[in-house]
DNA sequence: CGGATCCTTGAGTGGGCTCAAAATTAGTGG
DNA sequence: CCACTAATTTTGAGCCCACTCAAGGATCCG
């Protein structure tokens, strides 16, 4: 006999699910981010999609039942494990909630296609992290002029198909205007981003 | 008095949904071709979906009730039109059939993130052919060797987010390798696809 | 304090872009 | 059926954004 909602734990680098792993539960991420990627046979990584704290995780294997897609916790991860059979039952707002998260994920990536097929290295970098300290604000409601962003460059290279020294080169950019702070070694996002 | 669903037609370059329109059903695509696509202010496009014979457009319309982005036809078009409300009274396998499309457009997507993000140009042409031509055998099962892929080299190129001068020399190449061929105007594609 | 990971910087290269013009093909009306 | 126009495909030359390769500093962690 299981809780019907256990909290886990995750550290950097773990894998929350692994491609064909048929999956019985979601996460409702609580702390940290993870993400889920596509690693190719020569070693590129695309990030395909970032999980913040409030996001459910995969919203989509409440219909196919299983993960394409390895995901992985970037940082430490504390989830809520919800089981699957416990949203088929109970026909309440669960199952509206999880299909409204799928379609904004859904909306999320065809944004990102957008961004990844026509826009600049510049742009792609400015527009994520606009997207996250958005996303980071709705769900967190602090109202702090500066968040903190834990991912390396490599990582959000891996996100805006770039390479590290790129992505170095722009940050730089970004913080001569002001938008991008360094602490140590995380990234300050301010608000403001057009 | 309208029957429950009915045929409609629209040419080359109309619009089957503009951005921000509250829509009350959706369509199965029965002959052509449709794209969701993104016009950037300064005249940048990237096309973030394609929907082949057999595809419902957009299976999401069906939790969101409006389009975010507009939806074109490709070529001439015959849709079977699907009132939302004949698929909410009756709980059958439409919901199902429905929200099925839903992830495969997802997972579709998820794949083209990691091909615009991570591919070179040969790379992304192929995948989009070898897609396409799977898509097509899937849904029309006569067993051609070559089918008609019926996008300008325009098209190919705001798919694969690329110019249209490049999809031009990258498909010079896939001809002589014999991937492809090219009949009056139209493209043939070829099965195999590595 | 040692090792690993990450950030930074420099110099040189290349894949895909831009600009521009010519060659084909499709579409239209007479 | 044919001229005429518009839309595509093709080709060439030159450029630039982002990549590669490589080394040197920071920062973190045990």
């Amino acid at each position: 006999m299981e809780a019907p909602s256990s909290v886990r734990h995750f550290r950097r680098q773990q894998h929350l699910a692994r491609p064909g792993e048929t999956r019985d539960s979601i996460y409702r991420v609580e702390e940290g981010w993870a993400c889920r990627y596509c690693l190719l046979p020569d070693g590129r990584r695309q990030i395909a999609a970032l999980y913040l704290p409030g996001d459910y995780c995969e919203p989509h294997w409440l219909l196919s039942g299983r993960a394409d897609l390895p995901v992985m916790a970037m940082t430490g991860l504390r989830v809520r494990e919800v089981p699957l059979a416990s949203i088929h039952t109970r026909p309440g707002d669960g199952v509206k909630r999880l299909l409204g998260a799928m379609v904004q994920t859904l909306e999320r990536q065809s944004k990102w296609i957008v961004s990844l097929g026509r826009k600049t290295a510049v742009e792609r970098v400015s527009e994520l992290l606009g997207e996250l300290f958005e996303r980071l604000r709705e769900n967190e409601r602090s109202s702090d002029e500066f968040r903190p962003i834990q991912l390396t460059q490599r990582d959000i290279a891996d996100v805006v198909g770039l390479t590290p020294v790129h992505v170095n080169r722009v940050l730089q950019g970004l913080r001569q205007r002001g938008l991008v702070e360094l602490r140590g070694r995380t990234l300050m996002v301010r608000a403001g981003d057009p």
